[in-house]
DNA sequence: ATTTTAATATTCGTCAGACCTTTTATGTTT
DNA sequence: AAACATAAAAGGTCTGACGAATATTAAAAT
């Protein structure tokens, strides 16, 4: 354990023991699952109190880089960077953006459209049978009548994951994850019609199909006019949106 | 101001408050710079103590969600969904992700290379001017001889996020500047000599002229080549270190 | 009358020490 | 040897208080 528990200058002093903290975890000071001091023994080599060290810990753990546990064999615990923590960190950051309308929809569509494409590239290099496997499971889920626009919508996002894990690259799910995920609110928003859904069906499965094929550039562009669908289909719902607001204003 | 003080059902009480505050910023049912009761006041409603309170608001300030200030006309405000702090999480989440090894290299050379690949696809579309003009600047920059190895590495960070920065499109941004910054600890590594620094510049020069003519595919290309390039240096820069690591054991 | 200065109230930031709850380890009993 | 009871360790929470920063207000000086 190597940490300096003085150096303290300026600056709310939480803040400044998580800095310290979280410095020494970043650069490896502290490992992996080592066990940092109990808390008043922390406050103690601080010089502060336990209230202030426990604001600071709040903060890591957070982060995501501590845990705690009670007990004798208790403490605060360095965390092992966790893909699937990291994951949900950044869909939260990315959803919370879009959710507040800091994007405009055309570029939302645009970045999904090009990025898409590239996992369906990607996939038709690297994708396993296991890949298919899932792309399929959602196609025949999708193509269900009795499915609620819900269950349809969550299927549809479940479908474009498994292109995305079919990519076999993890810095690319991890961005593309949290891209899909935060546009949920916003596809969430159609209503889809039975003849869209049809569309919507037969989309995947010739997806699907290029990618099994190995077909590259197929696959790419079969996503992008896929996604230009639903961009249609969302602009259509919008303007219907526009109207009834004119029209019933029921706010 | 719409919260429910009561509902407390399970878990840790600060966890728990900090869950219903953040759904209640989530929702819209805190505005953006809204003001929070007191910390004192939210003691009182939540019918818990203000140091668990404290802890609470600790954990939302982390996210970047609310912000404190002291005196009269302080307090706790929610804060506005900023694209400059979102971006600086989701670079510290991927960058701890990359620095403990949670990645090959390979993915990341792989991921990189086709990202920024379509980056040069959208610049070649929507650039503008000063985009051109920021590529030029890093361009010269890295063609001074003097230049140290750390400024090399920084300028041409710069040059790679002006690329991002001209495709114009906010989420591109968001994910690219991520991938870029978590990137750097590896680039760092290495140690360009004088030919290698030439066909980089080369390399930008090259890229900026495909942009600036709106070749996209060209542009692509050259950026898949050049990211390709890095690698080979890179692969040559592990196998002297690994080299060294045998030879002269100095740990 | 205006500007400068001082007092004051408000709110977050920190502190001290205590008690409660959970969890593990130990030791006793059967 | 196994089951149970007990104690100790550590985080979780509470109470009450004081310190520090800051906006408002009042007072004073120009």
């Amino acid at each position: 354990m190597s940490l300096q528990y003085d150096e303290i200058v300026r600056g709310g002093l939480a803040r400044q023991v998580a800095d310290l903290i979280r410095t020494a975890i970043l650069e490896g000071r502290l490992a992996v699952d080592e066990r940092l001091p109990t808390e008043d023994e922390l406050a103690r080599r601080f010089g502060i109190s336990r209230p202030t060290v426990r604001e600071a810990l709040k903060v890591l753990a957070a982060q995501n880089l501590i845990r705690s546990r009670r007990g004798p064999a208790g403490g605060t615990f360095v965390n092992r960077p966790d893909k699937d923590a990291a994951a949900r960190t950044i869909t939260d950051t990315a959803t919370l953006l879009v959710g507040m309308g800091r994007f405009d929809i055309d570029e939302i569509v645009a970045a999904r459209m090009e990025t898409e494409a590239l996992c369906c590239r990607l996939a038709a290099a690297n994708r396993s049978e296991a890949d298919l496997a899932a792309m399929a499971d959602e196609i025949a889920l999708l193509g269900e009548e009795t499915l609620s626009d819900e269950d349809f919508c969550a299927s549809d996002v479940r479908f474009h994951r498994a292109v995305v894990q079919a990519t076999g690259n993890g810095p690319v799910q991890l961005m593309m994850h949290a891209m899909i995920e935060s546009f949920i609110p916003i596809t969430n928003m159609l209503i889809y019609r039975d003849h869209e859904r049809r569309r919507t069906v037969a989309a995947h499965q010739h997806i699907r199909a290029a990618i099994a094929a190995r077909d590259a550039e197929t696959a790419a562009q079969l996503m992008r006019d896929h996604v230009e669908d639903m961009r249609t289909v969302l602009d259509q719902a919008l303007a219907r949106r526009n109207i009834d607001k004119r029209q019933g204003g029921t706010s």
